[in-house]
DNA sequence: TTCATTTTTTATCATTTGTTAAATTTTTTC
DNA sequence: GAAAAAATTTAACAAATGATAAAAAATGAA
């Protein structure tokens, strides 16, 4: 997915301004396995997928993956880019990916700069915050087995390309769990 | 809290910006039970809370607590605010509250005619992205009787305002749960 | 293909959390 | 302050999930 249609799909803003984001754009590509964003460590760049799977994951006794980005999708660490703080969040490559790359420096001029990019911010926020709202929500309200039910009719893909392990942990249960709950659908 | 401290606490802007964004804030007060703010139903205020303490919650078989919000924050259906769609948060008040009332509408104006308050806007959405994206964590970390913890040492004035059956769902278990957990850590 | 490695499933038992009901404590109302 | 109502705790048992280990299946490399 290129770049001019990643930004469109946050938010439409006039031409002039989209350009000028794309214009602070490089391209980039790793292989499967790079490790993208390293906890503990200010992130000075944010990425938007053009092509490829990553996950995010948090390191304690276990490895807990807590999102996945495939094409379309932004790939940052918030504390870094809201707070100028070390995030929590590893980021690698379950794919070999093409990525667009963006200075978050660059990107806060001009969020100051122009009022259309500013917006265009402020939605990408607010659509993320949505989609964090309804994931929590759904931790909320639903046991481990809806939650996977939701998952695979969300986002049927995901299970094709992602081990379940990880899909699993993003659950938030045990891949044994995941393994009896796949076993009582059959 | 006055209208400036609460728009200040989210982000600095000039005081001209701020001053527009004043102006389009009425105060209103409501007692205790009432209800602010009904599922189902696109919602065409944001509220920002002078004093008091509200809940939002979701009906469904049970009513499940996932928010608090007291004397600073704000009280908004982030899918009325977000996609003009009708949210799934119902807004209860815990306490006789003042509230600083402001149209969307008008907000959305705002934004789009002045950076800074396009900005505020985008800072707002970004830090409640990080409160949301870190209560996922830790319910995706951390065990009942870990949150119950956490939460106490993060904001133990809740646990005082509010009664325990809120604050157990809020955590996502149930209040006998909650009890039970309180009975170990004495 | 074949062997080694990784991933997934199955089995068993332990722990956590849920459910229901009753007892106790606290708060509200008259 | 007493009675009623609401909130909280306790108890007993059920269900869901975790932990560990082993078996089976799938994947990858030589």
């Amino acid at each position: 997915m290129d770049i001019s249609k990643i930004l469109d799909l946050i938010y439409q803003i006039p031409e002039q301004s989209k350009l000028t984001i794309q214009n602070n754009v490089n391209e980039i590509a790793f292989p499967k396995g790079h490790i993208l964003l390293k906890a503990n460590k200010i992130e000075s760049n944010i990425y938007f997928i053009k092509k490829g799977l990553v996950r995010a994951f948090i390191e304690r006794d276990n490895e807990v993956t807590f999102w996945f980005g495939k094409e379309g999708e932004t790939v940052i660490s918030m504390k870094s880019y809201v707070e100028d703080q070390p995030g929590y969040e590893n980021i690698e490559l379950l794919e070999d990916c093409e990525l667009y790359e963006l200075k978050t420096e660059n990107l806060r001029k001009l969020f100051s700069e122009d009022v259309h990019i500013a917006n265009w911010g402020r939605k990408f926020a607010e659509k993320e915050l949505i989609k964090t709202e309804e994931r929590l929500i759904s931790k909320q309200f639903k046991n481990a087995s809806e939650r996977y039910l939701e998952l695979m009719k969300d986002h049927p893909e995901l299970i094709k390309r992602v081990q379940l392990g990880h899909i699993a942990s993003y659950l938030g249960i045990t891949q044994v769990s995941l393994s009896r709950i796949r076993a009582e659908l059959k």
